[in-house]
DNA sequence: GATGCGTGGGT
DNA sequence: TACCCAAGCAT
Protein backbone atom coordinates (compact mmCIF):
# COMPACT_ATOMS: atom_id res chain seq x y z
CA UNK A 1 0.00 0.00 0.00
CA UNK A 2 2.93 2.37 0.78
CA UNK A 3 4.46 1.91 -2.70
CA UNK A 4 4.00 5.53 -4.10
CA UNK A 5 1.26 6.21 -1.67
CA UNK A 6 1.75 8.94 1.22
CA UNK A 7 1.72 7.34 4.47
CA UNK A 8 -1.20 9.15 5.98
CA UNK A 9 -3.61 8.35 3.32
CA UNK A 10 -2.87 4.32 3.66
CA UNK A 11 -3.41 4.56 7.36
CA UNK A 12 -7.01 3.99 7.42
CA UNK A 13 -7.02 1.51 4.50
CA UNK A 14 -4.87 -0.72 6.45
CA UNK A 15 -6.57 -0.76 9.57
CA UNK A 16 -9.61 -2.09 7.38
CA UNK A 17 -7.91 -4.25 5.70
CA UNK A 18 -6.55 -6.01 8.83
CA UNK A 19 -9.59 -6.19 10.73
CA UNK A 20 -11.05 -8.22 7.71
CA UNK A 21 -8.17 -9.90 6.51
CA UNK A 22 -5.79 -10.77 10.14
CA UNK A 23 -3.85 -13.46 7.88
CA UNK A 24 -2.75 -13.91 4.46
CA UNK A 25 -4.79 -16.83 4.52
CA UNK A 26 -7.87 -15.06 4.72
CA UNK A 27 -7.35 -12.66 2.53
CA UNK A 28 -6.50 -15.90 0.37
CA UNK A 29 -9.54 -17.53 0.92
CA UNK A 30 -11.67 -14.30 -0.92
CA UNK A 31 -11.95 -13.34 -4.63
CA UNK A 32 -9.12 -11.02 -6.06
CA UNK A 33 -11.95 -8.80 -7.30
CA UNK A 34 -12.48 -8.25 -2.96
CA UNK A 35 -8.91 -6.67 -2.58
CA UNK A 36 -9.44 -4.46 -5.62
CA UNK A 37 -12.66 -3.05 -3.91
CA UNK A 38 -11.72 -2.79 -0.46
CA UNK A 39 -8.55 -1.26 -2.19
CA UNK A 40 -10.64 1.74 -2.19
CA UNK A 41 -8.96 4.89 -3.68
CA UNK A 42 -5.76 4.52 -2.68
CA UNK A 43 -4.47 3.97 -6.32
CA UNK A 44 -2.83 1.66 -8.56
CA UNK A 45 -5.37 -1.13 -7.96
CA UNK A 46 -2.99 -3.54 -9.32
CA UNK A 47 -1.32 -3.57 -6.27
CA UNK A 48 -4.16 -4.69 -4.67
CA UNK A 49 -4.48 -7.78 -7.27
CA UNK A 50 -0.81 -8.27 -6.75
CA UNK A 51 -0.72 -8.44 -2.41
CA UNK A 52 -4.08 -10.44 -3.20
CA UNK A 53 -1.34 -12.84 -5.08
CA UNK A 54 0.64 -12.52 -3.13
CA UNK A 55 -1.18 -13.77 -0.44
CA UNK A 56 -1.86 -16.88 -2.50
CA UNK A 57 1.30 -17.66 -2.69
CA UNK A 58 2.20 -17.46 1.05
CA UNK A 59 -0.44 -19.28 1.90
CA UNK A 60 0.92 -22.12 -0.52
CA UNK A 61 4.18 -21.69 -0.32
CA UNK A 62 4.84 -20.69 2.56
CA UNK A 63 3.03 -22.30 5.45
CA UNK A 64 0.73 -19.25 5.88
CA UNK A 65 3.60 -17.09 7.03
CA UNK A 66 5.29 -13.95 5.57
CA UNK A 67 8.70 -15.06 4.71
CA UNK A 68 11.49 -13.54 6.46
CA UNK A 69 14.38 -13.43 3.94
CA UNK A 70 15.19 -11.40 0.95
CA UNK A 71 15.04 -13.37 -2.11
CA UNK A 72 12.03 -15.47 -0.49
CA UNK A 73 10.29 -11.73 -0.27
CA UNK A 74 11.64 -10.79 -3.32
CA UNK A 75 9.61 -13.83 -5.57
CA UNK A 76 6.28 -12.59 -4.08
CA UNK A 77 3.90 -10.88 -6.61
CA UNK A 78 4.52 -7.19 -6.10
CA UNK A 79 7.30 -7.36 -4.18
CA UNK A 80 10.47 -5.57 -4.94
CA UNK A 81 13.77 -4.72 -4.10
CA UNK A 82 12.83 -1.93 -1.97
CA UNK A 83 9.43 -4.14 -0.21
CA UNK A 84 11.56 -7.12 0.15
CA UNK A 85 14.31 -5.53 2.21
CA UNK A 86 12.11 -3.00 4.12
CA UNK A 87 9.82 -6.05 5.43
CA UNK A 88 12.97 -8.43 6.27
CA UNK A 89 14.25 -5.04 8.12
CA UNK A 90 11.29 -3.62 10.06
CA UNK A 91 9.46 -6.79 10.00
CA UNK A 92 12.01 -9.38 10.64
CA UNK A 93 14.96 -7.13 12.42
CA UNK A 94 17.46 -7.86 9.33
CA UNK A 95 19.97 -6.21 8.18
CA UNK A 96 19.23 -4.95 4.70
CA UNK A 97 19.95 -2.30 2.44
CA UNK A 98 16.67 -0.58 2.41
CA UNK A 99 16.86 2.32 -0.36
CA UNK A 100 13.44 4.40 -1.10
CA UNK A 101 12.69 7.60 -2.56
CA UNK A 102 13.17 9.58 0.99
CA UNK A 103 16.58 7.83 1.87
CA UNK A 104 17.38 8.28 -1.99
CA UNK A 105 16.65 11.95 -1.40
CA UNK A 106 18.54 11.76 1.89
CA UNK A 107 21.89 10.75 0.40
CA UNK A 108 21.62 13.00 -2.70
CA UNK A 109 21.68 15.60 -0.06
CA UNK A 110 23.45 14.80 3.14
CA UNK A 111 26.35 13.23 1.02
CA UNK A 112 26.07 13.98 -2.72
CA UNK A 113 25.55 17.59 -2.80
CA UNK A 114 22.45 17.62 -5.23
CA UNK A 115 19.15 18.81 -4.72
CA UNK A 116 17.27 15.59 -6.24
CA UNK A 117 18.64 11.98 -6.44
CA UNK A 118 18.92 10.79 -10.20
CA UNK A 119 15.67 9.68 -12.13
CA UNK A 120 15.86 6.09 -11.31
CA UNK A 121 17.93 4.40 -8.68
CA UNK A 122 21.74 3.69 -9.71
CA UNK A 123 24.27 1.14 -8.87
CA UNK A 124 26.23 3.69 -7.32
CA UNK A 125 23.12 4.71 -4.85
CA UNK A 126 22.67 0.63 -3.78
CA UNK A 127 27.04 1.27 -3.08
CA UNK A 128 26.22 4.40 -1.13
CA UNK A 129 23.75 2.91 1.20
CA UNK A 130 25.22 -0.67 1.90
CA UNK A 131 28.55 1.64 2.64
CA UNK A 132 26.95 3.71 4.99
CA UNK A 133 24.87 1.12 7.03
CA UNK A 134 25.81 -0.10 10.54
CA UNK A 135 27.11 -3.29 10.69
CA UNK A 136 24.85 -4.96 13.46
CA UNK A 137 21.20 -5.87 12.93
CA UNK A 138 19.65 -3.84 15.22
CA UNK A 139 21.74 -0.54 14.74
CA UNK A 140 21.18 -0.96 10.86
CA UNK A 141 17.33 -1.28 11.52
CA UNK A 142 17.35 1.69 13.59
CA UNK A 143 19.32 3.76 11.06
CA UNK A 144 17.16 2.78 8.07
CA UNK A 145 14.28 4.02 9.84
CA UNK A 146 15.73 7.01 10.76
CA UNK A 147 17.03 8.11 7.47
CA UNK A 148 14.04 7.13 5.94
CA UNK A 149 11.89 9.03 8.74
CA UNK A 150 14.48 12.34 8.19
CA UNK A 151 13.55 12.18 4.41
CA UNK A 152 9.67 12.10 5.12
CA UNK A 153 9.50 14.96 7.73
CA UNK A 154 12.50 16.81 7.26
CA UNK A 155 14.70 17.14 4.04
CA UNK A 156 11.38 16.55 2.29
CA UNK A 157 11.14 17.18 -1.72
CA UNK A 158 9.67 20.67 -1.64
CA UNK A 159 10.45 23.43 1.17
CA UNK A 160 13.28 21.05 3.17
CA UNK A 161 12.95 22.15 6.86
CA UNK A 162 16.79 22.63 6.96
CA UNK A 163 16.94 24.52 9.79
CA UNK A 164 14.97 21.96 11.64
CA UNK A 165 17.16 19.27 10.62
CA UNK A 166 20.04 17.70 13.29
CA UNK A 167 22.92 17.00 10.69
CA UNK A 168 22.29 20.33 8.81
CA UNK A 169 26.11 21.15 9.42
CA UNK A 170 26.96 17.99 7.66
CA UNK A 171 25.24 18.77 4.68
CA UNK A 172 27.03 18.54 1.68
CA UNK A 173 24.05 20.63 -0.46
CA UNK A 174 23.70 23.19 1.98
CA UNK A 175 27.15 23.87 2.28
CA UNK A 176 27.83 24.12 -1.60
CA UNK A 177 24.90 26.92 -1.26
CA UNK A 178 21.84 24.55 -2.09
CA UNK A 179 22.23 24.54 -5.75
CA UNK A 180 18.94 23.78 -7.51
CA UNK A 181 18.23 20.21 -9.37
CA UNK A 182 20.34 19.62 -12.67
CA UNK A 183 17.14 18.22 -14.09
CA UNK A 184 13.54 19.05 -14.17
CA UNK A 185 11.49 15.88 -13.46
CA UNK A 186 8.27 15.40 -15.90
CA UNK A 187 5.33 15.08 -14.46
CA UNK A 188 2.63 12.32 -15.20
CA UNK A 189 0.24 13.73 -17.99
CA UNK A 190 -3.38 13.39 -16.47
CA UNK A 191 -5.94 15.21 -18.09
CA UNK A 192 -7.25 13.74 -20.93
CA UNK A 193 -5.18 10.48 -20.97
CA UNK A 194 -6.29 6.93 -21.52
CA UNK A 195 -4.94 6.29 -17.86
CA UNK A 196 -7.60 8.99 -16.60
CA UNK A 197 -10.29 7.04 -18.07
CA UNK A 198 -8.97 3.82 -16.98
CA UNK A 199 -9.41 5.39 -13.35
CA UNK A 200 -12.82 6.03 -13.97
CA UNK A 201 -13.54 2.81 -15.95
CA UNK A 202 -12.38 1.26 -12.21
CA UNK A 203 -14.39 3.33 -10.11
CA UNK A 204 -17.40 2.29 -11.64
CA UNK A 205 -16.63 -1.45 -11.94
CA UNK A 206 -15.10 -1.02 -7.78
CA UNK A 207 -19.43 -0.09 -7.01
CA UNK A 208 -21.07 -2.31 -8.96
CA UNK A 209 -22.50 -4.99 -7.49
CA UNK A 210 -23.67 -6.88 -11.29
CA UNK A 211 -21.84 -6.77 -14.52
CA UNK A 212 -21.67 -3.53 -15.98
CA UNK A 213 -22.65 -3.70 -19.53
CA UNK A 214 -20.42 -2.54 -22.45
CA UNK A 215 -23.31 -0.10 -23.58
CA UNK A 216 -22.97 1.76 -19.63
CA UNK A 217 -19.70 2.84 -20.88
CA UNK A 218 -20.21 3.73 -24.15
CA UNK A 219 -23.51 5.19 -24.99
CA UNK A 220 -24.55 8.31 -23.29
CA UNK A 221 -26.29 8.39 -20.06
CA UNK A 222 -29.13 9.71 -21.09
CA UNK A 223 -29.93 6.88 -23.62
CA UNK A 224 -29.60 4.53 -20.72
CA UNK A 225 -32.43 4.55 -18.88
CA UNK A 226 -31.54 3.31 -15.47
CA UNK A 227 -27.86 2.22 -14.28
CA UNK A 228 -27.25 -0.88 -11.96
CA UNK A 229 -28.15 0.36 -7.88
CA UNK A 230 -25.29 2.31 -7.01
CA UNK A 231 -22.91 3.46 -9.84
CA UNK A 232 -24.61 6.01 -11.05
CA UNK A 233 -21.74 8.85 -9.62
CA UNK A 234 -18.77 7.17 -10.44
CA UNK A 235 -20.42 6.42 -14.22
CA UNK A 236 -21.25 10.58 -14.36
CA UNK A 237 -18.32 10.96 -13.79
CA UNK A 238 -16.92 8.60 -16.30
CA UNK A 239 -19.18 10.46 -18.67
CA UNK A 240 -17.73 14.11 -18.06
CA UNK A 241 -14.50 13.05 -18.98
CA UNK A 242 -15.97 12.44 -22.27
CA UNK A 243 -12.93 10.10 -23.79
CA UNK A 244 -13.33 9.03 -27.54
CA UNK A 245 -14.22 5.44 -27.78
CA UNK A 246 -11.01 4.15 -28.69
CA UNK A 247 -10.38 5.22 -25.35
CA UNK A 248 -12.28 2.95 -23.76
CA UNK A 249 -11.74 0.29 -25.62
CA UNK A 250 -8.37 0.61 -24.79
CA UNK A 251 -8.98 1.37 -21.00
CA UNK A 252 -11.36 -1.80 -20.83
CA UNK A 253 -8.74 -4.49 -23.08
CA UNK A 254 -5.83 -3.26 -20.74
CA UNK A 255 -8.03 -4.01 -17.34
CA UNK A 256 -8.97 -7.52 -18.81
CA UNK A 257 -5.42 -7.92 -19.55
CA UNK A 258 -4.30 -6.75 -16.05
CA UNK A 259 -6.64 -8.82 -14.49
CA UNK A 260 -8.46 -5.82 -13.27
CA UNK A 261 -11.62 -7.19 -14.66
CA UNK A 262 -13.52 -9.80 -16.96
CA UNK A 263 -16.64 -10.78 -18.73
CA UNK A 264 -19.41 -12.10 -17.32
CA UNK A 265 -22.72 -12.49 -18.75
CA UNK A 266 -21.86 -9.91 -21.21
CA UNK A 267 -20.86 -7.29 -18.81
CA UNK A 268 -17.66 -6.00 -17.00
CA UNK A 269 -16.47 -6.98 -13.61
CA UNK A 270 -13.96 -7.40 -11.02
CA UNK A 271 -12.59 -11.07 -10.87
CA UNK A 272 -14.66 -12.99 -8.54
C1' DG B 1 16.60 1.69 -19.68
C1' DA B 2 12.00 3.61 -20.62
C1' DT B 3 7.09 3.36 -19.90
C1' DG B 4 2.62 2.73 -17.89
C1' DC B 5 0.17 2.65 -13.95
C1' DG B 6 -4.05 6.44 -9.59
C1' DT B 7 -5.18 9.49 -6.37
C1' DG B 8 -5.38 13.42 -3.29
C1' DG B 9 -3.08 16.73 -0.12
C1' DG B 10 0.28 20.42 -0.09
C1' DT B 11 2.32 24.54 -2.16
C1' DT C 1 -5.57 27.38 -10.23
C1' DA C 2 -1.99 24.29 -11.84
C1' DC C 3 1.58 21.59 -10.52
C1' DC C 4 4.31 18.64 -7.55
C1' DC C 5 5.00 14.26 -5.77
C1' DA C 6 4.31 10.28 -2.61
C1' DA C 7 7.58 3.63 1.95
C1' DG C 8 7.72 1.19 -6.55
C1' DC C 9 6.87 -2.61 -9.59
C1' DA C 10 6.44 -5.18 -13.85
C1' DT C 11 7.22 -5.41 -18.54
Amino acid sequence: MLQQTPVVRVLPVWHEWLKRWPTPAALAGEPAGEAVRAWGRLGYPRRALRLHAAAVAITQDHNGKVPDTYPELLALPGVGGYTAAAVAAFAYGRRETVVDTNIRRVHARLVSGTALPAPALTAAEMRLAASLLPADDGSSVRWNAAVMELGALVCTARAPKCTACPVNDLCAWRAAGEPPPSYVPKGQAWHGTDRQVRGAVVAVLRLAETPVPPDMFFREPADLGFAPAGIGVPLAALHRLNSAPEQLERALAGLIADGLAEMHDGGYRLPA
